[in-house]
DNA sequence: ATGTAC
């Protein structure tokens, strides 16, 4: 269903009790209120369980409603259990029945968990990694780095993995996550301390995951996968925050490596074989929700707790993706700067999580019913502890000093976020804010969010041509598998990821710490 | 995103 989108500013004085001047934007038939800069308000109407808030300046609102974004927004608020409010960051765009850039927080106990609020590539997501060297060390080398990475990490569509193993190898690694990879000599204890929940969900459940996922997996296990995952090595070029960048180990013109992968042709199965039979066993739900992207399993369920197990164990998948071309790129450098990796400091300052499902523990404000309201609600009343699937998809975790989950090197000044912009672009380190807890469930942004489909993308850009200007004009080196892949990644494809980090830092969700650069990059 | 789609 695609609807034509209206728009009208109009603003409305006196309207609503308090507000002098309240700003109301219409979009075909959703209305957003503007709560203050960067947060406007859907109101809750008719079969909305919450409101819905989306946080962008201007511009950004502009793109995201120019897509089914807003509709999608509001489908997702009718999903039973939906807390306080669903939350659409500032890189929001349409995806498979949830926006892309988008936080659920949905009641574990009486609510429901749906697959397409976490998304397709489960665990999606980035690491980064440090280096002691500096751009000086690597001019004239690009090019001889970025063909060994090319030559040692698998890419592209299907098979082909830095492991090829069997169903029962698989197995362990969804049950162990990255403590596999420590195992086999792939890591050192140092990089479980630097991921997201140390690289292993323990609600895992191996046995969830389909035959056919595992298969799947079985030649995939340390591969970058097609479209928009991608190595790249960059530089810092900015520092915002000294004392975080220093806590961090970043400083300017430091050499770090950012690999942005998933959990390839497993993660896509699980979620597939779980829609299916979700939609089948739960069609009265189903027929409640408004779009059918949004199947979910009710909290309790027998689905609902095997889909939490074997996306828990693709997620583990995916950590040890990343681990894996972790290993391979430290060999890489090894070789071409002939030092250890060691040597070379190539220490992993964090990996987050982009599509995620968690149950987590948050605070929400209730009003006099006790029903879960937005924090600054003037009708919040009092405050309850309440236990949530927070489905992040698109949507980097984003934890502030203090919170017990934050990695000790990290409790003190509040957990990194990484930020990849396309590849022209770079990208960005943030630490969690302090107001992420309050207003986005402790999440914020993932990218820069793209501004048009893969199709149309092919259709105003040549591979070739962008990979030509991207060497000549500003000395970044790509190798790709295949052409189309860099005209659908091309740029100008995504929006501005300036803008969307700035708006992240005004909220106070993600704080910038430091930006990157391109110095060449590696995809499918 | 993905052995592009029952």
């Amino acid at each position: 269903m695609t609807e034509r989108v209206t728009e009208s500013a109009v603003t409305l004085l006196g309207v609503g009790g308090g507000d002098l001047n309240m700003t109301t934007r219409e979009f075909g038939d959703v209305t957003l209120e503007k709560v203050r800069e960067h947060v406007w308000e859907m109101p809750r109407e008719g079969d909305m369980n919450v409101p819905a808030r989306v946080y962008a300046s201007e511009p950004l609102l502009e793109e995201i409603s120019d897509d089914k974004t807003l509709e999608q927004l509001r489908n997702s608020t009718e999903l039973p259990g939906m807390t306080s409010h669903a939350v659409c960051l500032p890189d929001g765009h349409q995806g498979y029945g949830f926006p892309v850039g988008g936080v659920g927080a949905i009641d574990a106990e009486h609510g429901c968990i749906s697959p397409g609020a976490i998304g397709y590539d489960i665990n999606c997501g980035v690491r980064m990694v440090k280096t002691n060297l500096t751009y000086e060390d690597i001019e004239g080398k690009e090019e001889e780095l970025v063909d060994a990475l090319f030559a040692n990490i698998p890419s592209g569509l299907g098979g082909g993995g830095v492991v090829e193993t069997d169903v029962d190898t698989v197995t362990e690694v969804l049950d162990r996550g990255v403590d596999w990879a420590l195992e086999h000599g792939y890591a050192v204890e140092d990089d479980l301390r630097h991921c997201e929940d140390e690289g292993m969900r323990p609600d895992a459940d191996p046995g969830a995951v389909s035959a056919e996922a595992k298969n799947r997996g079985k030649n995939q296990i340390g591969s970058l996968g097609s479209g928009n995952h991608f190595l790249e090595v960059q530089r810092v070029t900015d520092v915002y925050r000294e004392d975080v960048a220093d806590a961090y180990g970043l400083t300017e013109n430091q050499i770090v490596v950012l690999i942005h992968c998933g959990s390839r042709g497993l993660g896509h199965q699980v979620c597939t074989d779980y829609l299916r039979k979700i939609e089948k066993r739960h069609g009265d739900l189903l027929a409640e929700l408004p779009d059918k992207e949004l199947a979910a399993a009710p909290a309790g369920s027998e689905l609902a707790e095997q889909y939490y197990g074997a996306m828990c164990a693709a997620i583990n998948f995916a950590w040890v993706n990343r681990q894996l071309i972790t290993h391979r790129t430290r060999r890489v450098f090894e070789r071409v700067f002939g030092d250890s990796w060691e040597t070379l400091e190539m220490d992993l300052l964090y990996d987050v999580a982009h599509n995620i499902g968690k149950k987590e523990v948050h605070e929400v404000s209730v009003d006099a019913n006790g029903t879960a309201v937005p924090n600054d609600s003037p009708d919040a009343v009092d405050t309850e502890n309440r236990e949530l699937y927070v489905h992040r998809k698109g949507a980097t975790r984003a934890f502030p000093a203090g919170r017990p989950e934050v990695p000790s090197a990290y409790r003190d000044v509040g957990q990194p976020v990484i930020i990849p912009g396309s590849m022209g672009a770079g990208s960005y380190v943030l630490r969690g804010g302090d107001r992420s807890l309050e207003l986005t469930f402790g999440s914020t942004a993932h990218g820069a969010g793209r501004l048009m489909s893969r199709t149309q993308a092919k259709q105003e850009f040549w591979g070739g041509d962008v990979q030509d200007d991207l060497e000549e004009m500003n000395q970044i080196y790509v190798k790709a598998e295949s052409g189309a892949t860099i005209a659908e990644e091309a740029p100008g494809v995504y929006k501005d990821v300036d803008e969307v980090v700035r708006v992240s830092d005004e909220l106070g969700i993600g704080d910038k710490v430091v930006r990157t650069y391109p110095v060449c990059n590696i995809k499918g």
